[in-house]
DNA sequence: ACGGGTTTATGAACCGGTTCAGCGACTTCC
DNA sequence: GGAAGTCGCTGAACCGGTTCATAAACCCGT
């Protein structure tokens, strides 16, 4: 059977399309009683609005992208993604809106995608997430005026507008933990430079912890986490603490210590940047560091709709800052032994 | 500056705007030298075609969802998914498709999300997971004759066709492995006996581990595999050999099983249903039933757009059997102790 | 009773593509 | 040489909404 259309409507009620038109977005120009009467013969015949008519005219899609440039083998393990979609979701489908999903190769297929997206009207801004350095995304958004919020800025180019994580001061907050236990010799396993937030975070650590405290950079992965572990653990004087960007490398650092022989916290305490499941389900459990990852994308989500609908010129300005990770101590983090190295 | 639209590109080839959507769809009724003029204008301008316009007059909105229900915390630990959308994505951006993400609560907010994306034009198709006894949704959507696919059927009312992976097969390799080891006394932890592939999976594990073999029931959380453990371990016969339904499971049931005392694979092995970076991070490594996500993702994506465009007559008819997982054997499992009685 | 303002409703244009009937011009065939 | 068919292209309708100029109906005060 056909889909009714408001023609079908307009025909029931006894009134022109454009008086239906009126009534269903709650536009003035049609009498209270018409209005019911209206929306009564919408609702007899289960009227949806045409998607595609309605962007016809509105030169709107009623959707908003997300297109991410990350191995989706990296992906699958870290449930922050998932999380963050899920609030970004929560955010658009209570407004309306829908979300379009593209896992791509790189930021550059990244940046295509979004250049076709906005030239077929498919959506009205994107969401970015992993800001690199020399990221080619802000310019090409600015180039084309795609409205767009990044989730995990401030992007420094300030082209697109940020929801952001304070993480220096988080990271000041997981070294001072550390040095409330009586560490002294802390190190870091970050992720790549070229990621924006994961230099942020190693340029926190080496403020916080020393210059002299160790460093690895790897690529986020359980495989280049145990290698950074174990390249740490041979240095002398040993590492007491490790802060690892991601509960992925975190378990996999526990492991390698492990078979280096240590035992962790007695030898060795562990902290997780980001919290999961995979961070209690770990003997020990991992302390860690934990954000609302739903309440974070239904932020950037919120932020987004703002800039679609009011333009770059109304509501919020810049860049917003969401709440403080907060750490959450578990049995991985304990005082250095006294003899320990 | 106005995005260009076909009137510019006929107005710049000096044609009409019939023969400028001529050429571009590659239809018959321009000449080769028309056609090469047209398609030279509409690249000088940039021209890409407006979702919404084409939408609107083809009446196919050039989108696909997907919606799941499951709560994001199970979601985000499990890499299945994100290298299942990993697959979709690939399958349909090849083709020119979008994909449309819903997380939702239950099975029947998923349905309605479909009878909403249905009724708006937003999509010409959906991919369903997870099939439940008794799911509202095979029926939902031939009510509303929207083409849908399974991943993961077949579905047992034949409403909708399914792309399925012979979990019973599976089971009995698995079965037979552990046999062929010299264990005895199996276990199976599954999931929910509402999902219809948990509840093959359980039957099949019965048929081939015999009705004595003991089982235990979850919701595919941590937090109940370590129960269901407990509980399997502290039977007497106890088993030697748990096959868990799924990765996080296997991991917690390792967890478990340590601090009950007893060694992995000495006095127990385990195998995961689903491969992941988890089953690797643990000590000892999981042996696990691997399956290529991605693959069966695009298989499931491929099959969907078949329906869309021709329609259930054309192509393919029927459920599509999907290759059989394959069992990667590593350090979780090994031959039971002779005294392990 | 009448001018001026407001409320309510309509017809038609418009968004950007697709599609189809129709019309010259050109080829083919007898 | 003329009928029939084919090719290349155009004009206009159409998809299903939104929007705006305009008009009819109504209200008010004088």
């Amino acid at each position: 059977m056909r889909r009714p259309t408001i023609a079908d409507i307009a025909r029931r009620a006894g009134v022109s399309q454009a008086a239906v038109s009126f009534a269903l977005n709650g536009r003035p120009g049609v009498s209270a009683a018409t209005r019911d009467r209206i929306l009564a013969a919408a609702d007899a015949l289960g009227w949806q609005p045409n998607t595609a008519a309605r962007s016809l005219s509105a030169a709107a899609a009623g959707a908003v992208g997300l297109a991410v440039a990350r191995p989706a083998r990296t992906l699958g393990v870290e449930p922050f993604f998932m999380q963050l979609i899920s609030g970004i979701q929560a955010e658009l489908s209570e407004r309306g809106y829908a979300l379009l999903l593209d896992l791509v190769e790189d930021v550059h297929a990244e940046a295509s995608v979004h250049r076709r997206w906005w030239a077929e009207r498919r959506v009205d801004g994107v969401l970015l997430v992993d800001l690199r350095t020399g990221d080619p995304r802000p310019e090409v958004l600015r180039e084309i005026g795609m409205p767009a919020v990044l989730a995990g800025g401030p992007d420094p180019t300030g082209a697109v507008p940020g929801v952001w994580v304070d993480d220096a001061r988080a990271m000041t907050a997981v070294v001072e933990h550390l040095h409330g236990l009586g560490h002294e010799r802390l190190a870091h396993v970050s992720g790549p430079p070229v990621m924006e937030h994961s230099a942020h975070r190693a340029e926190a650590f080496g403020a916080a912890a020393g210059p002299e405290a160790a460093r690895a950079a790897t690529d986020f992965s359980d495989a280049e986490g145990a290698v950074a572990t174990r390249g740490l653990l041979r240095r002398r004087p040993r590492p007491t603490a490790i802060v690892y960007d991601n509960d992925v490398m975190a378990v996999a650092g526990l492991s390698a210590a492990r078979q280096a022989g240590l035992s962790v916290p007695g030898d060795l305490s562990v902290v997780a940047w980001e919290d999961s499941a995979l961070c209690r389900l770990t003997h020990p459990t991992l302390t860690a560091l934990t954000r609302d990852a739903f309440r974070f994308g239904a932020a950037a989500a919120a932020r987004l709709l703002d800039l679609v609908r009011h333009g770059p010129g109304g509501g919020a300005v810049g860049d917003t800052e969401f709440e403080l990770p907060e750490l959450v101590v578990r049995e991985s983090t304990a005082p250095p032994r006294p003899n320990g190295g």
